[in-house]
DNA sequence: GCCAACGTTGGC
DNA sequence: GCCAACGTTGGC
């Protein structure tokens, strides 16, 4: 099993609003980046877990954590001229995007923000936390993934 | 294949 | 809103 970070801007697809969904699932659709397209398309597996961070929100934060219950499928927004995410260079014959679909596990208590997470040694070889990084999806250790759940389960 | 110009991300 | 960093595009 893997562990992902996922990231989304807090207006527009937060924790609160996946949530609200039926079953607490949703599709993860929009990634638009080849290398985070790689990551779902080939790695990111049944049951695998992730943690979800809010970018572009006061403060950037990881805010819960979710798993993966569908694996790399045709994102056939790419395909949709009236969606956010339609991509007129991605044709149906050669599909160029790809998506999975997430189940809300646990919405911490207490988030862990960017600024707690560069101040944890322990964290600091993840990606996120290395300059320039813009990837909305990539992986993270085991033991990043279970220190961060215990620091947003306490208090 | 190089690289300048442009667009996007995301922290602050 | 600013701007650094990165990805993509397109002319050559």
């Amino acid at each position: 099993m893997k562990y992902w970070l996922f990231k989304s801007e807090e207006d527009v697809f937060s924790i609160h609003h996946l949530a609200k969904q039926k079953n607490q699932t949703s599709t993860w659709e929009g990634i638009r980046n080849y290398q985070a397209r790689n990551f779902l398309r080939d790695e990111v597996k049944l049951k695998d877990k992730v943690l979800f961070y809010h970018s572009s929100s006061d403060p950037t934060a990881a805010v819960g954590t979710c798993s993966i219950i569908k694996e790399g499928y045709l994102d056939h927004f790419a395909f949709e001229p009236k969606s956010d995410y339609f991509d007129p260079k991605s044709k149906i014959e050669k599909p160029q995007w790809y998506m999975v679909d997430i189940q809300l596990e646990t919405i911490f208590k207490n988030p862990v923000t960017l600024k707690t997470m560069r101040e944890t040694s322990e964290l600091s070889e993840m990606r996120l936390l290395q300059k320039g990084n813009r990837l909305s999806v990539f992986p993270i250790l085991k033991s990043e993934y279970d220190l961060i759940c215990k620091l947003g389960n306490q208090k």
